[in-house]
DNA sequence: CCGTAAAAGTTGAATAGTTAATTAAATTGG
DNA sequence: CCAATTTAATTAACTATTCAACTTTTACGG
């Protein structure tokens, strides 16, 4: 048993100083805060977030349509969640499931065309909110900072996960 | 109406840069893997993100207590949320709901000695986990840099939000 | 004072998300 | 070729979050 140790804590990890702790901080009100925001920019069109997200990842794909696992690995989403939020979708009308022909397993999720419909009229908005509350908020130059700086902990980040 | 404007949408809100994209893409996928990751690292000791936050708010409090309301603030909740967050820890033994004297609506969330024992147990690791995945892996003026452009998008944000 | 409004907090029902188990099809390695 | 795994995806049960309605107490305006 170490008796006492004088100040920060027991193992080797040093505690925050106080730079790093309110450089945490921030990024994490911002996080927190800005996700709330687009939320409540999106909602007058009766889209969530990760509705809009499912939206962009389907309108960006080859053919308006990607297999379930992509799309989960594409917006971060365990299998299951994405699942319930299809499913949600497709009672709303704006994706469809398709089987798949080469992989019986498999599924598509397909934008409709009110799916697609929905993402042309509400895209320029979430654009404009997510200008105003975050992009046109930084210097240029700032902004590239920011991406660079941030890649790493992303790319990290990234190896580090198992199964969301 | 403006008949048929030549490229990015109808209104005067301007498309996102390719660098612009990349930025805000890098800042969604850190924050949502972040969390994600320090959820992970929380799971072994029984805490979930959202009960640590709590702690380390009445553990930094007068007295480790805090009045309802300035606990949902400080947490960036809504009133809903904590009080069924409340309820939970209360269930868990980790904090107490007292009754205020001078304001007869009002209650504080108190920290238990369990609370408080647990934040002193966990907090270390947790501390290790937000190094490893994060602040470890920028340049100390990096994250300077980073504090300082995000700051006042936090600012911003604040300004916007009415009631969670 | 008194009535009306605002604030603090909770509650219940509805929606969303997680976890673990399950089904069905494909892969793989003897 | 076929048993054992692995992969794709869903489902059921549980937990967490939101949303709107409600109770109690305080503050405000005349």
């Amino acid at each position: 048993m170490t008796p006492e140790t004088t100040e920060p804590n027991d193992s080797d990890t040093a505690w925050l100083t106080d730079q790093e702790q309110r450089a945490w901080r921030t990024h994490l009100d911002v996080s927190r805060l800005l996700m709330h925001q687009l939320e409540r920019d999106l909602q007058p069109f009766g889209l969530t977030n990760n509705d809009y997200e499912i939206l962009v990842n389907l309108s960006e794909a080859e053919d308006h349509r990607l297999r379930m696992s992509d799309l989960a690995a594409g917006t971060l989403q365990s299998k299951s969640r994405l699942s319930h939020q299809i499913t949600r979708m497709e009672n709303a009308g704006l994706v469809r499931r398709e089987s798949c022909e080469s992989d019986r397993r498999g599924l598509y999720a397909v934008l409709t065309d009110e799916g697609w419909e929905t993402m042309r009229r509400v895209a320029p908005h979430h654009v404009a909110s997510v200008r105003r509350h975050f992009i046109d908020l930084f210097a240029a130059e700032d902004l590239e900072a920011l991406r660079v700086s941030l890649a790493p902990v992303a790319e990290h980040l990234r190896t580090q996960r198992g199964g969301l």
